[in-house]
DNA sequence: TCCGGATATTAGACAAAGTCCAGATTGCCG
DNA sequence: CGGCAATCTGGACTTTGTCTAATATCCGGA
């Protein structure tokens, strides 16, 4: 895969490509997201559409990750009772997260074997399978 | 392991045995876990032992549930971004959750296996593995 | 028994994350 | 330009959980 830029522009274009109307406030928060490559949460990314002067409401940051979320942009991490994470990275990867710092971070799925899980009721399908290794820092 | 009744003596006992001084109130947080034998939210928690008459507070009910926690008389699991629920089954096991109805069941770990995780860095320890199977309701 | 300190419990104010709504804006198409 | 649909907005509201200062309970010793 290459390196790509995420530039304002490209950010329309993986909208579009993803059958989301790219307007200002969207294209700011996919850009906050996609150009950090990092979990963020909603809070944070409020923070970082607003540094200059306010632009985008709450209202507008909540509507659009949702969104996201739907159309399969931005995956949701559970991992921090208190708040959700929003993962730009949806290639199928798990999560190591430092409970004591907060401090979250990919793991690749590539060479992780999770095996022998129980059959599914027929009725029933998998909507994802989350790993999440919780680490301390040592006394 | 032998079938056993979680009657209010007992949990007296249970909590003695994991160094937690037994008062009324915390009896009547443990038995309404361990009888069900279910995971609960606090909320749910709050509502059944004050079934009758308002008997235990608040800020009581989250206190008991963070020292049951800090004891290993309980597990946390994050798995809706709303809620924490408590878990009284500390046995290792993992989760499936149904997305649509919130249902929460558990997946005994003694089958499962995980292998080809990254090594941690040296000054890293785990703390715990969660292992969560989101699933839904065939359309 | 009575006292004193440690431990627990309480009501209610507060904080943070997220939802909701009705009105204002925007953008597009004829 | 006029109108419609989609979007955005401020702000009120809800829910989950925390905090605090005051009260209640428990227990050991004199």
């Amino acid at each position: 895969m290459t390196r790509m830029h995420y530039t304002r522009d490209n950010m329309a274009g993986l909208l579009r490509s993803h059958d989301i109307n790219p307007t200002h406030q969207r294209i700011e928060i996919a850009h906050a997201l996609f150009s950090r490559q990092e979990h963020l949460s909603a809070d944070q990314v409020m923070a970082i559409v607003n540094t200059r002067h306010s632009e985008t409401s709450k209202a507008t940051v909540y509507n659009t990750l949702k969104l996201f979320l739907e159309k399969g942009l931005v995956r949701e991490v559970i991992v921090d009772p208190s708040k959700v994470f929003f993962d730009p990275n949806t290639s199928p990867h798990h999560h190591l997260y430092e409970v004591d710092s907060g401090k979250l971070s990919d793991i690749d799925a590539e060479h992780v074997q999770i095996s022998g899980l129980p059959p599914l009721p027929d009725n029933m399908v998998t909507e994802g399978i989350d790993l999440i290794v919780r680490v301390r820092r040592k006394a």
